[in-house]
DNA sequence: TAAATAAGTTTACGATATAAACCAAATAAT
DNA sequence: ATTATTTGGTTTATATCGTAAACTTATTTA
């Protein structure tokens, strides 16, 4: 078909901004995805769980001194997911020369 | 903030299909938009209803001989808010330098 | 010790996408 | 000449999704 159909755990404001941010960094904060994405606290969470459980992140919940601290880290499927995310949409983006 | 917010109208598979269809060619009728974009008939139905609402497509709604024919064109909002939505989106894409 | 902050999670709700069911007219089959 | 099928859609119902509000627990700060 013309149009390939978009990943729609990717397809999706905040879990792309979440992914695209793990990509250039590979290990990312709660609070810091937070503050980047603009995001509230409730909705990150519920959004990084669907990525975890898809295996696209790695959530690790950990200590920073005495205070929680939520690590997560893109992993090889996610990251193959993403690329595979920009492939298909550039199929929505580019007209093909005619 | 790093990530723009992506137009909702345009950030839907088959809108976008629809929009990134009639950007290429000014005029398509129902039925070819359908085959192209593998949309079912009630689907695509609705959705060319919200972007004609939002006015980023007109819908005429004629007569081939007797048969109905609906066509549809982008209209120059259309065009702009598609142009943006891509713009947008890069931001999420391509990871700016560090 | 009381209030405020940090770091999240759970829950509730409204919006959204999608397909199923439906409708009307025209054409094809019997 | 009916009856069935196809064409070209629209309306409606449902299931999913995104989101914020409310809540929890622990920790500083006043």
């Amino acid at each position: 078909m013309m149009f390939p159909t978009l990943d729609p755990l990717l397809h999706s404001e905040l879990r792309l901004a979440v992914v695209s941010l793990l990509i250039g960094m590979e290990e990312a904060e709660f609070p810091y995805i937070k503050e980047q994405t603009g995001a509230t606290a409730g909705n990150l969470s519920v959004q990084i769980e669907k990525l975890s459980s898809a295996g696209y992140i790695t959530v690790d919940k950990g200590f920073k001194g005495k205070r929680p601290c939520t690590l997560c880290r893109i992993t090889p499927e996610g990251r193959k997911a993403f690329e595979d995310y920009v492939k298909a949409l550039k199929s929505y983006l580019v007209k093909p020369k005619k």
